[in-house]
DNA sequence: AACAGGACCAACCGCACTCTG
DNA sequence: TCAGAGTGCGGTTGGTCCTGT
């Protein structure tokens, strides 16, 4: 992803002229109007957007004025890569509420809805489009839960074991002690229990030590979109868990050092029914995948076999 | 070096809901 | 109760940057 850069744009300037000709501004947002808003802002506080527009000179909507702020001056807004924690807490949330940006958003501090939407259609639907499944269709919301975001604890374990006092892995820590299966979660597949706070397990459980891999069910089958929306966070990813009837070997590459669904392969996901599609030109297969999520190479190796 | 295509992300749009007088 | 203003949200668009050829 790459580092926002500040909106200096003076080829968007407007003359005086072209000011006096269109009373309101658009597109991008230039420094002198960001630091007119921030100022006011400041000073007066947010809210009354149309009435701060006008009163801080801004030639712009109250509805700019408020985007801008929420989505890039205001001061606890957290720029740069989303974090495997994030990632994670996104796709569990986005399993649970669907295409709610604001309320995901709500439960990562500082990242913005619009910053999760932009990331959900650009690298999660992205590999809905390699799979050759519709990105809000079940299957694929399987596939994420089954294979997707184990890799993504795997990764968040093996990169900051320490990072538990974060807010988004204390806030996954407890979803991981709170339990109540959903009804419609039933086991269909297998895959190891995961340390600390993972949000798919209640066992503490060491991944590096394959002896030590426990296993427990969870299965996505029925619409996990369909739990209740006053439902608490992690109340419906528990202890007894998510994802289906595959072995651990079969489900994941454990020495990947990526994550996301790379290492993934078509085997495991031709095991629990999520792949039914061939190899062929001009699918998710044939393409080439430097950053994507799945290990092309052992597609390939597993196919022939 | 130039170009094309894709990825990324800021910003806009339209709609729905809430608030206020 | 109602109309208009204000606000919030999700979907979409367009510009810029990156990468591969």
């Amino acid at each position: 992803m790459r580092a926002a850069m500040p909106p200096i744009n003076t080829k968007n300037m407007s003359t005086p002229l072209e000011e006096e000709e269109s009373e309101l501004r658009r597109g991008p947002w230039t420094l002198e109007e960001d630091t007119l808003l921030t100022h006011y802002i400041a000073r007066h506080g947010e809210g009354r957007w149309n009435m701060l527009a006008k009163c801080a000179g801004l030639k712009r909507t109250g509805k700019s004025c408020r985007l801008r702020w929420l989505n890039y001056l205001k001061p606890d807004i957290k720029r740069g890569n989303l974090t495997p924690q994030e990632q994670l807490l996104i796709l569990e949330l986005h399993s649970k509420w669907g295409n709610r940006w604001s309320k995901i958003a709500q439960h990562l501090p500082g990242r913005t809805d619009n910053e999760i939407k932009n990331y959900w259609r650009t690298r999660v639907q992205k590999q809905a489009r390699q799979l050759n499944i519709e990105s809000n269709s079940q299957r694929f919301l399987d596939a994420v839960r089954c294979f997707w975001m184990p890799r993504l604890v795997q990764k968040v374990e093996q990169a900051s074991p320490s990072s538990s006092s974060s807010s988004s892995s204390s806030y996954l820590k407890e979803m991981c002690t709170q339990s109540s299966v959903p009804s419609q979660l039933s086991s269909c597949c297998t895959v190891p229990s995961f340390p600390t706070f993972s949000p798919l397990a209640n066992k503490t459980t060491d991944i590096s030590n394959s002896s030590s891999v426990t296993t427990q069910n969870i299965c996505p089958t029925d619409s996990i979109n369909n739990i209740s929306d006053q439902t608490e966070i992690p109340q419906h990813l528990t202890g007894s868990n998510v994802y289906g009837h595959t072995t651990l070997d079969q489900c994941y590459n454990i020495d990947s050092n990526d994550y996301g669904m790379e290492g993934i392969s078509f085997a495991s996901m031709s095991a629990v029914g999520f792949y039914e599609g061939t190899p062929s030109e001009g699918n998710w297969m044939c393409n080439e995948m430097s950053d994507d999520l799945w290990n092309m190479d052992d597609i390939w190796q597993l196919r022939s076999i």
